[in-house]
RNA sequence: GCCCUCAUCGUCUAGGGGUCUAGGAUACCAGGUUUUCAUCCUGGCGACAGGGGUUCGAAUCCCCUUGAGGGUACCA
């Protein structure tokens, strides 16, 4: 009976949403409520025999769930770019949710591009996004080895299985071959596709010493190959749409789409969740899953992110930023980076966006995915940047800043910095009023890469940006009045510890009472006296930074500047 | 070419038959706060790709078209 049903059924029936609205049906109907209005009775049927399978089936979930393993196989061939990472990104929130394994493996089949060095960098970001495995190459774990490169005699025996089935075959064909029956293919119009020359070829008439690949025997009667998709539903394909693909590489080394099966398989992975450019070859997987008699994982296929062409991020599409080094160069803190990578493809049931990393597995949830690509908008990673950014610890913000600012030259003693004492004897900067100014100049930056450049003023000698408007602003009467009555009360505050937030408060409140000239007047020629420009940070707190005798020296240049 | 997937503001997205004159975020614009810039607050601009169905009712379900993306390797 549930059979025939089924058959009734759309083929994506099955689907997360439609889970989704049977489980509303159910609540529905345990709550009492009147259902008839929403479905018919036919379609009642139908749901009350779908209920019962799918209780079964969530019962079978629930076992899976216990032990879920989930897995980020990288290929260490490349930089790790924001693509990869969400994937594991993905993989980690949904393994953490649930409780289950992340495996990490190194798919290094591709002795040509892949390298040690590449895979240090996936370890390093992987822990600089503070996403930890639970078995992988450098901590082990009880189904490795974990780089494919060191699996060669497991391929090896999967290998052998199918040759003696006669499952796979031996193919012949150099390189030159198959090239020119690709294009003879495509001259007359067909699909290039392998021809199967070799699939049938008698063992005898082989030839000697010739170097041949594995090729994978896809089913000589057209078939379904159904994919079952935690995010898409069922996808199906045809069988015919495959030619015999290739297993095994001539350096004897498997390619992808065997390895990741028997990979998995063995590891015992119970969902593959991974990019979407992985849907297509997903039913050729299918078969060899069968063809070794292991049990099919549950799919989730996550939607692509996109460059601002809409096409898939590649390594560098223009200028744009795709390496996670890149970012923790440029200075994105990680926890930024995480989340908002995390808001790609999924959004959590409220409407929030900035969340830690805890709240994340707490509401990440893999049926929430969407299924459209996402373009990188580095807009709006620079404004969560930013947010993360003002609410950062400031002594970890000062480490993290430091390289910037000595990258800039800023931390160099050099005249009046050394002279207001915002360096030691020892020629170290005063921590202290670093972080001062980084607390200053947090606000107006997106990265701290572009910290120097907000906070110059605090480094750079004095500078007139406009040096004959910003003359004849200090030849004003009033002018000098203030800039003469500041100093002298400035000047007059008897130490260092005097000089204070509050006391240089006071006094521009005092000299603008006394001489009665305010707002803009008094502020904007004070700005330009102390910081050379028409804007900046507070000019109280700026001041107070600058300290007091430099504020004073600036004070008497700008005297001697209105003459 | 063939196969597969997808389609809501510029961008990220919510929504899954009535509560949608479509919600949030970002970006942009304006006003307010602030001595200025920024922050912050308030407001504004801005989207259901098109066409057919089904239905009393469609952004939502179905079909077609169009567009976009992915795959089609001895890359992964």
């Amino acid at each position: 009976m549930a059979r025939i049903l089924l058959k009734v059924l759309p083929k994506n029936y099955f689907s997360h949403r439609n889970q989704q609205s049977i489980i509303k049906y159910n609540q529905r109907k345990s709550e009492g409520k009147e259902v008839l209005d929403i479905i018919n009775t036919e379609e009642k049927e139908v749901l009350d025999v779908i209920n019962n399978l799918l209780e079964k089936e969530m019962i079978l979930k629930m076992q899976e769930d216990k032990e879920m393993r989930l897995r980020f196989p990288p290929s260490p061939t490349g930089k790790i770019h924001v693509g990869n990472i969400r994937a594991a990104l993905f993989n980690w929130l949904w393994a953490r949710k649930k409780g289950g394994k992340l495996i990490l493996r190194i798919e290094d089949t591709d002795t040509e591009r892949s390298s040690r060095e590449f895979e240090e960098i996936i370890f390093k970001e992987l822990n600089w996004l503070g996403m930890d495995v639970d078995e992988g190459p450098n901590m082990g774990g009880d189904y490795g080895p974990y780089r494919q490169s060191e699996r060669l005699e497991i391929y090896q025996q999967q290998l052998d299985k199918l040759l003696r089935e006669g499952k796979a075959y031996k193919c012949y064909c150099s390189k030159e071959e198959l090239e020119e029956m690709r294009q003879r293919q495509k001259e007359a119009g067909e699909i290039p596709h392998y021809d199967g020359r070799c699939r049938d070829l008698d063992p005898a008439e082989a030839p000697e010493d010739a170097d041949y690949v594995l090729r994978f025997k896809m089913p000589e009667t057209s078939e379904e190959i159904v994919v079952r998709d935690l995010i898409r539903g069922e996808v199906s394909f045809s069988s015919e749409d495959f030619d015999d693909f290739v297993i095994q590489k001539s350096d004897g080394m498997p390619t992808y789409n065997f390895a990741v099966v028997v990979d998995d398989a063995l590891m015992e992975i119970s969902q593959v969740i991974r990019g979407e450019d992985h849907l297509s070859n997903t039913p050729k997987q299918v078969k060899i899953y069968q063809a070794l008699d292991f049990p099919v994982p549950d799919f989730a296929h996550l939607p692509l992110i996109l460059d601002e062409e809409r096409a898939k991020l590649k390594k560098r599409s223009d200028e744009q930023a795709v390496y996670i080094g890149e970012f923790r160069e440029q200075g994105y803190l990680p926890e930024a980076l995480f989340n908002f990578l995390a808001l790609l493809g999924w959004s959590p049931e409220d409407e929030q966006e900035i969340m830690s990393r805890e709240e994340l597995v707490e509401k990440f949830d893999i049926s929430r995915v969407n299924k459209s690509g996402a373009v990188f908008d580095r807009e709006k990673l620079n404004w969560m940047n930013n947010a993360y950014l003002k609410e950062a610890d400031l002594d970890r913000l000062l480490e993290l800043a430091l390289p910037y600012l000595k990258e800039a030259g800023y931390l160099e003693e050099f005249g009046w910095l050394m002279e207001a004492g915002r360096f030691s004897e020892e020629r170290e900067p005063d921590r202290d009023w670093l972080k001062e100014v980084i607390d200053l100049g947090r606000d107006g930056i997106s990265c701290l890469a572009e910290l120097p450049a907000e906070v110059d003023l605090f480094f750079t000698d004095l500078k007139q940006e406009d040096p004959e408007a910003a003359a004849q602003d200090f030849q004003d009467p009033e002018v000098k009045e203030v800039f003469q009555r500041l100093k002298a009360e400035l000047d007059g505050l008897a130490s260092e510890a005097d000089y204070s937030e509050e006391s240089i408060n006071q006094v521009f409140q005092q000299v603008r009472n006394e001489t009665g000239v305010g707002g803009r007047k008094f502020y904007h020629p004070l700005r330009l006296a102390l910081t050379g420009r028409g804007s900046g940070p507070d000019l109280v707190k700026f001041a107070w930074l600058l300290g007091q005798k430099e504020t004073c020296r600036r004070l008497e240049l700008a005297l001697e500047q209105g003459e």
